[in-house]
DNA sequence: GATGAATGAGTGTTCATTCAT
DNA sequence: TATGAATGAACACTCATTCAT
């Protein structure tokens, strides 16, 4: 059998049925089942069910330290001449369609958030990617933008909460439940969206 | 055994468990230990594990119906002569030491939030109680505020979205994990309270 | 079912194979198949394996204990008027038979002998049991039968494994393999027999 | 890597594991682990698990037999002109040192002792190598011994069970347990030694 | 010589549930 | 009301072993 295929399969299904179901509610067998292999070719590939979830989450940190690096990087280069508010909206695209859209990191995302009830370091990790990462980020975004003169002075982390909040109440509300289809995101788009036109908007912008 | 004592008991602590380490990672020996009774004597109170649950959501549901029912009654009496934005704050308060950070339904919402893996109907339930009726109740609110003339018109949908998706989010962060510790409590009331205050400064109130 | 009745049969059983073949090459499923019973109902009766082999062990040391204890105290009563070398060997015979070739006490005793690749606390255990207490016993008889002139002055504790390491060799020998067959209990009342009329015959006595 | 070198690597750790914790307690895995390959490579070298202990077991008769076997010819050839006690002192020490003190010879004889449980042809051997022989060996040398006018007449059976029965004893106490420390040898040697002297001494001899 | 990949049978253990008493 | 006794199905995980490469 091709090098990796096995391997890579057993994390694709796994992550898609813990997202689904919850870690602890899918057992071994569940996941076997679908790869489709026996629970003894499992071990080969990882020491026990929590190696699955961790190596799940090494993976989903590196790309989405990734993607927050990037974005970071980006913020830079474009803050430089000025833009007008329009090079917000790559970042805010790339943060909905790359990561709480993208099937990987959505996936992984709502696995953390159902698997609160175990130890602390899954909540700590939601704690980063849902909340404390993203707040950091809007914080500088809207702080360039005052720095520009394009947004009104203003105490940045609230702008941040209030510009995210009702993107983190969209995706709770439509991408943490059952199969994330077509029909989902593109709900969450619309709403999501329509709020943050409202928040530029109102303060005078777009 | 005085009756009713077991049975209360019973649910008491399923409620408990069920909300630190979710529903399925509950067995109901753990329950039994705790209460303490033997695992036979809990099927002579409930047919199956799954009835505890629906006995709770019962008493949710009659509980939160209740409160959503009166704060919507004292909405409509204060409302009749003008007392200015005051009025909202008591609901808010209500909202917030009845309902978010009650024990009960505190750990009943936590219970929905981390089942959403299983059936439909848990999936409806949240979205219900966490989403829908918090977000209506607030609508009417607004909309009493604009006709009063205290707000300037406005998309009362849109105004509700932006004032509960902060409470939203902070509950989320700060209410959801772990034990229900008056810390947590005091540090949810004072994030959710500036996010409110800003609300209405911004509005030109308060 | 009759009470208790389900509990002994898994004692009985569990020792009667794991004197056989030993404790972990003895699997839960061989025990209940022979009870026989469902696996989940021992589990009913015993919290894990390791439970079987602790309430066994505490069993055999209530028993040997009190066989120890009951061994000293005759001596100490017999010891009084001068009754000639006799009064040792009811201690003997009685040693044979209620230890040695008792079933409960040689099933353990062979299943401590057999584990000593597991923990030290086994290990201890066998010493004691296999060792320390009998050569200990061993050593007051010979001090009682000097002091009464029965037995020329010596070191009491050679004499002991003089006297002891003979039986012990025979017990290894044909006790400890395979099932404790009234043949093999026979040989071992010979050889082990021999050998003590000779340990005293060359000591002038008998 | 070099012939030869990784099937002894297989044969020198299985025995260390073995003797340490019993044959059926030590996985392929263990093994393999140690030594270290991959377990599909332990199949290139043994055919199964069984064979690793029948090919050490081949290697200790193998040894064990040419040490009697010399023991014996010493014996013959020592016994010759008259050279007092002081023969079977050799003999003893050997036994003692390249047999129950040996690495190689005390971890097979240790490995025999704990697999009892299993075949008989296991029982067998233990047998053999631990009563048969040695007994059968001191037999001889008390027979010259009295030929020889050195000892006076007896049974010369009995007088290499009351020999070798305390060294027995001694073996076990403290060379079958955990591992085989230079300690643990220098108990047996002294315990046995001052055994192997009283034994002389009380037969009017050095 | 050595390994990567796979497996069937088995391990100890936990689960929610039943039912006669 | 409450329990003692039992169970079938599932659990995560380990075992010795095979075989193509």
């Amino acid at each position: 059998m091709a090098e990796g295929r096995t391997k890579e399969k057993i994390l694709d299904i796994s992550l898609e049925l813990f997202s689904q179901k919850g870690y602890s509610a899918v057992s071994i067998r569940d996941i076997c089942r679908l790869v489709p292999i026996k629970e003894s070719t499992l071990y080969y590939y990882f020491q026990n069910k929590r190696e699955i979830f961790q190596v799940l989450k090494e993976r989903f940190e590196e790309r989405a330290g990734a993607l927050m690096r990037r974005l970071e990087k980006e913020l830079a280069v474009k803050a430089a001449p000025c833009q007008g508010p329009g090079f917000g909206e790559g970042a805010t695209q790339a943060f909905f369609e790359e990561y709480l859209l993208d099937p990987f990191c959505n996936s992984f995302l709502r696995l953390l958030r159902m698997e609160q009830g175990g130890d602390m370091v899954v909540r700590e990790a939601y704690d980063q990617w849902m909340f404390e990462k993203p707040l950091r980020f809007q914080e500088k975004v809207f702080s360039l933008l005052m720095e520009q003169g394009i947004l009104p002075q203003a105490d940045s982390e609230m702008l941040a909460m209030q510009y995210y909040s009702p993107i983190f109440l969209c995706f709770e509300r439509y991408l943490t439940g059952g199969e994330l289809t077509e029909e989902k995101k593109e709900r969450f788009r619309q709403e999501a969206g329509r709020q943050i036109t409202v928040f530029f908007r109102d303060r005078g912008l777009m």
